[in-house]
DNA sequence: GCTAAAACGAGAACCATTCTCAGCATATGG
DNA sequence: CCATATGCTGAGAATGGTTCTCGTTTTAGC
C-alpha cells in the first residue's frame, strides 16, 4: 500500500502524491487538459512523472468520481475536475470544439427515476450539440465526393 | 463527377450508390453501428467496399447532416442516422454503454438563442450520463491502485 | 534494516482511423 | 464511338492516442 493518509471523502481511498498532483493541475487550468498536455505539465514538476501513469491515474480517479472525460472527434480524451458542468459545440467537419456557456440539462434534478437508472450510480453528464461551424459553412461546397 | 442523379434535398448533393447503401445499412441496423461493423455488414452485398470508403463516406454523410456518431469510452466511433434520438447510461469503469430510454433535452426547442450559437448550425445533440454500472460498483473495493 | 506488496517509467504493442497512390468508373466533348 | 479529365475506390501502409509489459523503485509493516 503505498496510501498517503489524508480522508477527504470516505467513500473514497486515499489519494497518492502524484494523483493529487494531477488533479491539482486539472483545477488550476481554465479548459479541459488531454492527458498528453497532462503529462507535460506534471513534467515540469519536481516528481517524475511516466506517461503510463498519467493515463492510470487518470482512469482511477474518474472512477471515484473525481475526474471526468470528454472525447473530442479527433480521438483525444480530455480531462477535468467533476464538479465543472460545462458542455460544447462541436463542429462535424473541422472538430472544433467551443463550451456552451449554458447548461440546458437541469443539472442533479434530472427527473431520472430510479426504475430508469436501475442501479446504475451517475457521475456526470456530458452535452454536446454537433453541427457546422461558421467558417466550415461558409467554406464547404458540401459536395459529396 | 461520379455522382448519381437522385436529388432528394435540395440543399444536399445526391448521393452515391455506396453511400446510399450505407444509410440503409444503418437505418435497417437497430442499434448504432462502428465502422468496422458497418464495414463488414456492407461486404455482404454484393458491391465492392474498401474500408477507407466506408470511413471517407461516413464523414461525408456527417457533415450533410445525414448521419450522427459518438465515441465509446474504447476509442471507437458508432453510428446512427440522424434521426434517432437515443441518450446513453455509459460506465466509466468497464466502459459498457446502454441506451437511455428518455431524451432530458426539449430536443429542438432547447431554449438556444442564436446570440449564443453565434452562427454555429446546429444538426444533433449527444447527451450521455457517465457513472458506475450496478456489476462495477458490486466488484470494486475502489481503490487507487 | 528487511521483505512483500503496490506503484512507477520507458518503451513496445495495440488498434481504430486516416493517408497514399495506382487503377477504374463516369461524364463529356470531340 | 473514342479520348480525356475528374475524382471515387480499395489495399495496404502510416498515424497517433492509449494501454500493456516488465524490470525497477517506493511504501508499509515489522
Amino acid at each position: 500500500m503505498a496510501q498517503h493518509s489524508y480522508p477527504p471523502d470516505p467513500d473514497v481511498m486515499p489519494l497518492g502524491p502524484r494523483q493529487r498532483a494531477l488533479l491539482a493541475v486539472l483545477q488550476e487550468a481554465n479548459a479541459e487538459l488531454s492527458g498528453q498536455e497532462l503529462h507535460e505539465r506534471l513534467r515540469q514538476g519536481s516528481q517524475r512523472h511516466g506517461l503510463a501513469t498519467v493515463y492510470r491515474n487518470l482512469r482511477l480517479l474518474q472512477r471515484s468520481g473525481l475526474v471526468r472525460c470528454r472525447k473530442l472527434p479527433n480521438g483525444e480524451s480530455v480531462y477535468a475536475p467533476l464538479e465543472r458542468d460545462d458542455h460544447h459545440l462541436t463542429c462535424v467537419s473541422c472538430g472544433h470544439s467551443e463550451p456552451l456557456p449554458i447548461c440546458p440539462v437541469a443539472t442533479g434534478g434530472l427527473g431520472l427515476s430510479k426504475v430508469l437508472l436501475q442501479g446504475f450510480k451517475p457521475l456526470f453528464h456530458t452535452f454536446e450539440i454537433h453541427g457546422l461551424c461558421l467558417s466550415c459553412q461558409q467554406s464547404e461546397p458540401l459536395s459529396h465526393g
